[in-house]
This record gives C-alpha cells, sequence and structure tokens, in this order.
RNA sequence: GUGUCCAUAGCUCAGCUGGAUAGAGCAACGGCCUUCUAAGCCGUGGGUCGGGGGUUCGAAUCCCUUUGGGCACGCCA
C-alpha cells in the first residue's frame, strides 16, 4: 500500500500536533504557496490557536520541536505568525520516487471498492458531421473515461446517439420529397427493401440542414416532418428500412471520424435502444399516476420544495403520442439500471442541456427508475467561441467542421516539423511518417488546448494559439518527451544503462523534479474526484518545466559517475512513463521525434 | 421577468474546501546553441483579483449587495 507523498509527510506533522497535545487533523501538510521560503507548509498552528487559547507562533514551536527529529524532513521551521516551514529531505524524497517507480502505476493503486461508471458522452447525431459543439464533449468525455479507469474505476464510455427524434423525421421527409418512388415510401410494399442505402454520407450532410432549414420556415413541412418522426417510431415498415439504412451509413462515417480523434466508445447505442421499453415504462409511469395529461402531452411533475424556481414538468410523451428526448433518456436509464446496473451514470454534454437533464435525473429518481444507490451527474461543458467572444464559426459564416480543425493545425505541425529538420541539418523524415508525427502533435495540440481549461468555462478558440507549440501547449510536452526518448535511444544504442538507485538528489532543478514526480498520485486522485482533466494538464506542464530545467543544468549521457549516471537514466524512463501515462490519460499520445 | 454561471496582467487562462509578496502562457524587452532536439532554458517590465459592504487574526477565495456579460426557461435535441 502506498500513501501519496502529502498523505504521507502529514502523518508526521500530524504526529507531531498530537505528540504536543494537540488534534492531529491540524496537521495537514500542502504545497507551500511562498516556494522561495519553503516548499511545504502547516498551517494548522494558526487555526488552531483560537480552540487552544494560545498564540499560533507558540504552537508552531512546539510542534517543529517535535519535527526536529523527523527523517521526512531536511528542515522545519515555525514562522510567525505560525506557519510550518517545510523543506523535504532528498534521500527521502528519493526513495518515495523509487518506490513510486517500481509500482505499476506509479503510486496509483486501485480503489477499495471500484465503481463501475456508465459515461454518457459524444453527442453525435445520426445524419450530421461532426463540428466544433462536437468537440469538447467529446474529448472531455475522453478524458474522464481514461482518468477514471486509471483510478482503478470499471468505466463503459457509450456514444448514445442522436437517432431517434426529430432529425430522422425530417430526413425522411426530405428523401420523401425528392424521392417519392422509392419503395420505402410505398405502403402498400410487402416485400424485401434493397440492401444499400438510397444515399451516401455526403448526401446526408447536405440533406438534413435543408430539411431542418425547412422546418423552420414550413409550417406544413414540420408537420409533415413530425408526422414521419412518429410513424417512424410506431414502426412503419418502409421507414424503418430507410432509417436503418441512415443509421449504417452515419455510423460508418462516426467510428472513422471519432477514430481519428482518439475517441473511441464501448457501446455504440443510441436514443432507439431505448424505444422498446418506452411503453412499459409510459404504462407504469401513469399507472403509479406520476404521469398526468398536460396541454395533450403527457408529463411528469418534478418540483420539489426548495426549488428557488418553478421547474417546467417533464415531458415523457409528446402530445401527438410520439417519443422525445426525455423519453429516451428516461428509458435509456432504465436499460442501464436493468444491463448494466452501475454505480454511477455520468453525462457529459454542453451546459445549455442542464435543465434536460434536471429534469431527466428527478423524474428517474420520482418513477423508480433507478436504485437510490445509483449517481446521476450531469457535467455541462462551455461552448467554444470565437475570437470576437461569439459563436465560431468559420470564414464564411458556416459551422466548422471537426475534421477540418484538425487538419489546419496538422498542417501547421507538419510544416515546423520540416524547418526543424532542416535547421538541425537532419535527414527528413519520410512523408508517410512525418504526417503521422504532425497528426499526433496536432491532436496533442487540439485536446492540450481544450481539455488545459475548465470544463465548464466557455473559451475562445483562436487558431493562432491552437496552432502554437511554444509554452503551456501540448506540442511543448511531447517535445519534452522526444528529448528523452533521443536521450534513451542514444543510451541503448551505447548499450544500455540498467535502472539503478536515483542517488542523493541535487539542490535545484534535481530536486524540484522529484517533488513534481511525487504529486502524481495526488493529482490523479483529485482530477478522477473533481472531473478535471485541467488538473492533469497542469501536472504535466509542471513535470515538463521541471524537466527541461533539469535537462540544461544537467549532462546526462556524459555524466562521468556510472552510478550517477546509471540515476539519471532511471529517472528519465520515469519521468518519460509517467508522461506517458498522463497523456494517456487526455487522450493523446507521443511521436519517436519532432 | 425568473433562475443560473461568469468577471483575475494588453490578450488567453490557472489559482477559489480562507493564509505570508495573486501565478502561467502569449505579446514586449534582455541574455544562452563548437556540448544529450533552441518546439528549449535563464532573466526584466506589467494586476484597484468588475464596484461597494460584511464575516475573520487574515478574503481573489466565504456571505450580502451592485454593475456588466453568457446561458436556460413544456411538446427541438
Amino acid at each position: 500500500m502506498m500513501k501519496k507523498f502529502l498523505e504521507q509527510i502529514s502523518e508526521e506533522v500530524m504526529a507531531a500536533f498530537a505528540q504536543a497535545g494537540y488534534d492531529a487533523a491540524l496537521g495537514r501538510v500542502s504545497v507551500s504557496n511562498r516556494p522561495d521560503l519553503c516548499k511545504y507548509q502547516c498551517n494548522g498552528a494558526m487555526a488552531g490557536a483560537k480552540k487552544y487559547g494560545k498564540k499560533p507562533i507558540d504552537i508552531a514551536n512546539e510542534v517543529a520541536a517535535g519535527l526536529q527529529n523527523s527523517k521526512a524532513f531536511s528542515s522545519v521551521e515555525a514562522v510567525m505568525p505560525g506557519f510550518l516551514n517545510l523543506k523535504a529531505d532528498g534521500a527521502y524524497l528519493a526513495s518515495y520516487v523509487e518506490e513510486m517507480l517500481h509500482t505499476e502505476k506509479y503510486g496509483v493503486e486501485a480503489p477499495a471498492q471500484p465503481k463501475k461508471i456508465v459515461i454518457d458522452y459524444g453527442g453525435a447525431n445520426v445524419a450530421k458531421p461532426l463540428h466544433v459543439g462536437h468537440l469538447r464533449p467529446a474529448i472531455i468525455g475522453e478524458s474522464i473515461k481514461r482518468i477514471a479507469r486509471y483510478a482503478g474505476h470499471e468505466v463503459i464510455g457509450d456514444v448514445h446517439l442522436g437517432d431517434w427524434g426529430m432529425p430522422m423525421g425530417q430526413v425522411i421527409t426530405e428523401l420523401g420529397e425528392r424521392y417519392p418512388e422509392l419503395v420505402y415510401f410505398d405502403e402498400d410494399y410487402e416485400g424485401e427493401y434493397p440492401a444499400e442505402a438510397p444515399f451516401t454520407i455526403a448526401d446526408l450532410e447536405e440533406i438534413y440542414p435543408t430539411a431542418s432549414g425547412k422546418c423552420k420556415n414550413d409550417e406544413e413541412y414540420r408537420k409533415k416532418a413530425l408526422k414521419a418522426t412518429l410513424e417512424l417510431q410506431q414502426g412503419r415498415r418502409g421507414y424503418r428500412a430507410l432509417w436503418k439504412h441512415i443509421l449504417n451509413v452515419s455510423v460508418t462515417d462516426l467510428k472513422k471520424n471519432y477514430g481519428s480523434l482518439g475517441v473511441d466508445f464501448d457501446l455504440w447505442m443510441g436514443e432507439s435502444d431505448a424505444d422498446p421499453l418506452i411503453p412499459d415504462m409510459i404504462a407504469q409511469m401513469k399507472e403509479k399516476g406520476y404521469a398526468v395529461l398536460s396541454e395533450g402531452a403527457l408529463v411528469v411533475d418534478i418540483s420539489r420544495e426548495g426549488d428557488k424556481k418553478e421547474l417546467p414538468p417533464c415531458i415523457v410523451q409528446k402530445s401527438d403520442g410520439s417519443s422525445n428526448y426525455e423519453t429516451t433518456d428516461l428509458a435509456t436509464i432504465q436499460w442501464r439500471e436493468r444491463e448494466l446496473k452501475p454505480d454511477h451514470i455520468i453525462y457529459i454534454t454542453d451546459k445549455r442541456q442542464e435543465l434536460h437533464f434536471t429534469q431527466v435525473f428527478r423524474c428517474a429518481r420520482k418513477c423508480g427508475l433507478v436504485r437510490e444507490s445509483t449517481e446521476l451527474e450531469f457535467l455541462g461543458n462551455g461552448t467554444i467561441n470565437g475570437p470576437d467572444g461569439g459563436p465560431f464559426k468559420t470564414r464564411d459564416g458556416g459551422v466548422p467542421r471537426l475534421e477540418f480543425m484538425v487538419k489546419e493545425i496538422e498542417d501547421h505541425m507538419l510544416k515546423r516539423l520540416r524547418e526543424n529538420e532542416k535547421s538541425r541539418g537532419e535527414e527528413p523524415q519520410p512523408e508517410e511518417t512525418a504526417r503521422q508525427t504532425a497528426r499526433i502533435t496536432a491532436l496533442a495540440a487540439l485536446k492540450y488546448g481544450d481539455l488545459s481549461n475548465q470544463l465548464s468555462k466557455d473559451y475562445i478558440y483562436d487558431v493562432e494559439r491552437f496552432t502554437a507549440s511554444e509554452g503551456d501547449t501540448g506540442p511543448y510536452l511531447l517535445y519534452t518527451m522526444a528529448r528523452i526518448k533521443s536521450i534513451l535511444r542514444k543510451d541503448a544504442e551505447a548499450g544500455g544503462t540498467k535502472d539503478a538507485a536515483l542517488g542523493l538528489p541535487e539542490e535545484g532543478a534535481h530536486k524540484a523534479l522529484l517533488r513534481s514526480i511525487t504529486s502524481f498520485s495526488q493529482m490523479v486522485e483529485s482530477a478522477y474526484q473533481e472531473r478535471a482533466p485541467h488538473k492533469v494538464c497542469a501536472f504535466l506542464y509542471q513535470l515538463a518545466n521541471d524537466f527541461n530545467s533539469f535537462y540544461h543544468g544537467t549532462k546526462i549521457l556524459t555524466e562521468p559517475d556510472e552510478a550517477k549516471k546509471a540515476g539519471y537514466i532511471t529517472l528519465l524512463r520515469g519521468v518519460l512513463g509517467i508522461m506517458e501515462d498522463s497523456i494517456a490519460m487526455l487522450g493523446f499520445e507521443a511521436p519517436e521525434r519532432m
């Protein structure tokens, strides 16, 4: 059992508090906010001063006295008004890091009770290409899934496609307008339908926006689309067959696109998969008196005492009898509960959908669709805005497609790569390898740029910033890793160095690097608990900074002292491994060279 | 209108379970490549933490208030 570093040194201080007759809880140690004075600090003396009727500095002095012989600290000072300034001992740090490097996940251990978590993210709709709006839910969801897995939980990612609502009726309607002769629209037709779809993905990408646009301006058309939606849901044969084609064509395309983003789902289910459960669910809701008619629709009152605002009821069935977003989400919860029995379901979508999920969650609880113990959580991501602060658009005002956004960054990275080869006098990599590296780097730039923001906040997408590869960026991390790999490669070519003891760290950059490393398991824990991929980003950036400082001041391969050199190489492998695991949690990887 | 989120350096963002001089990156300026990848390192300048009040020994952080913005508010998803 490996404790987190802060916990481990906190225990020392807590024991000293207890020893001196104070509440041990006061001994919690945190990373110092005054690194010029000390690296770790404890403020418990001030917090406890009132309770014990003593001056903070006196308490601090007593505790400091009790810590003078602690192996964890090379120095413990009590400073006015009552701070305890702590410096971690070098040998102690090194042995902690060494222990970390000998564990599978660098000190991250499986939780006592792993949870089964379903993460519903992606938010893709059938018949619609992925665009900017899909970027955040996809990469945030992917990251949270990976963080939770790394933290030791069982996680199931479900794309939960939008494949059962109005858009389906709209596409079918538009197809009917254009190709009324297709057998799918012949209600008397009883034979088999063609195996081949009567359209391509490119057709769909044009048909859907057209249909959607018509619905806004043409009431007759809208009614038709609503009717088609209802008939599809009620099982009209031709519509189901056509819908199946839409689904197949779209899913093939979506898999390809998500795949190239490094986003993969365990389940490719959709709203439609919940359809078979709907009749029973609705019947039960009616029977138990939860669902009542209101303005023609079937609704469940989800208001609660203490609500600051009267919440609209949850519409579980539209007045024409068709299902909506709420209906399928509720039935999906029921399905997950029955088939997967998760401890936790996390939804990741644009934060504008918060009210919808509040309604669905309350309704699910009220109607008993989930066990009390099943946690339902909504994570709303902020939107991506353009440089003017408004919605991000292409130059001609359209909705930017995800694949083009990636391509744009990729081209920048490829150019950069070629320039570097030239300036270093290296022989150029083959086109394919270079492209591959550019692609990896572009993905890192895009994902890191996104995930380093807090997920609930809106942020501004500025091509300049995202194609930048200096400073706090994804490419900077990859570059740091490429440097480490380069050293390790050269070492391997020279015969290779075996792992060895880290040795006593030098003051300064070397020790700072060790301190950064120690916070890994703590970071994973809080990134998981707080659903905060940006904490992984912050950790990585700090680690990369510390490594680069160390690198600049330390000769590694030419270090004459063999034991020292072996310790350096071991440390480098550790840093690389930790960085690899960390970027994997963000959903990207590192190239061999760049 | 009601609810909700947000406001930190010229720009983009961290920090928010209260702690000592509020941190990064970009941009600006100055150093460092005959030595392991300069997509790097080291340094300088730059902030009434939107305004006001309160709680506290101590507030960017907690509470109230005010201004300015985003978003959501029954049959779209």
